[in-house]
DNA sequence: GTCTATATTTTGATAGAC
DNA sequence: GTCTATCAAAATATAGAC
């Protein structure tokens, strides 16, 4: 009565697993064929390309991205609170779906036009919510930034390179990573030091 | 009289920015011997393979990474004051070489076992550096780091990531750049509102 | 839905003339 | 040093049987 997931999922799965470890070109549709226990000509009948398999993983990656995020900080009054929040769930996500973020992110460039385009249009959307948050901070004073743009930037491609390094056997917890990157961000690496206000620009 | 650049050179300098643009794998040795202003088979006179110009290209970049970054903090005694200038040079340089650098970065599963090895090696070296800067700074009380290696790779990461997103022709300069990660990097975004020192752990 | 067989293109690389 | 011509392998994708 067990019914596994679909074939077409199957083949999702493994193709994001492939693309992440070797890359979108390096991989090769019999090899994929073979992974999933399959002929490579019985890909086709699930998709019509390879492109359009690359697609539907970064395009349920983004889709996904941005409904959780909205969940996550929806309702949350605090700006910075909601950065934080915001900070965390990408942190985790990516560090839960490694190879269907770490292609999203990393695959981009192997599009066709016209499913590059609707990718980074959803990119792009993801990315507001974060400017929204930084520039809502800031007019509240609660941080200080000067180039909002540089520090979305910088926070966001610190925080999706956990893909690439984190282990599922390694020594670190989700949680301790998020926590450590959330402090991090907030602080940096003089910030928390006793003592430190001394530094302060307006003391 | 002019003696432009070697044509070796050249294959070196058109295949790091083709494999920037659209990496190693969608490169094609006839593209870019027809960028050099040669045929295909004229490559081969230079380079004994597609993988050598690549571990070429990364071998270079790393060696003059390593050789620069010792340079710049040779003879700098406070350790934090090293970090600041290791970190600066790492921006400056990923900028100022965009497509070599992203390569060495973004290809190195590319290359077959024995490159790997060697490229890894190097790459560890380099990593070492921001370690003990790291190690002896948190040592001196100077920063507050919980996890070094953990803060090693967000930092590097974050720094690297430039070769991505910066523009020649975009409105930033390389110096602030350096001067907002590096403010980043020691404060975060809180760090130096003011009265935040309230947040202090230890008061 | 999956198979075998194959069409078509393209690739990295070699041979040999100039 | 660069060329033309070409090899051999591999890729994506299609056709049609079961």
């Amino acid at each position: 009565m067990k019914k596994g997931p679909s074939r077409r999922m199957t083949i999702l799965r493994q193709a994001a697993k492939m693309f992440h470890e070797r890359g979108y070109m390096a991989s090769t549709l019999r090899q994929l064929a073979g992974r999933c226990g399959i002929q490579g000509a019985s890909i086709y009948y699930h998709f019509s390309s390879k492109q359009e398999i690359l697609f539907e993983i970064m395009d349920y990656t983004m889709t996904t991205l941005i409904e959780q995020l909205k969940e996550t900080i929806d309702g949350v009054e605090d700006p910075l609170e909601k950065l934080d929040r915001a900070i965390r769930f990408h942190i985790q996500y990516h560090i839960e779906n490694p190879y269907i973020t770490h292609v999203t992110d990393a695959e981009i460039r192997s599009l066709t036009a016209e499913y590059f385009e609707q990718i980074i249009r959803k990119r792009r959307e993801y990315e507001v919510f974060f400017h929204r948050m930084l520039s809502k901070s800031v007019a509240a004073g609660l941080i200080e930034v000067d180039n909002i743009p540089l520090m979305r930037i910088a926070i966001l491609q610190m925080c999706t390179g956990v893909t690439i390094w984190f282990r599922e056997d390694g020594p670190l917890t989700v949680d301790q990573v998020a926590e450590a990157y959330i402090q991090f961000i907030r602080w940096g690496v003089i910030g928390r030091v006793k003592g430190s206000n001394k530094h302060f620009k307006a003391l």
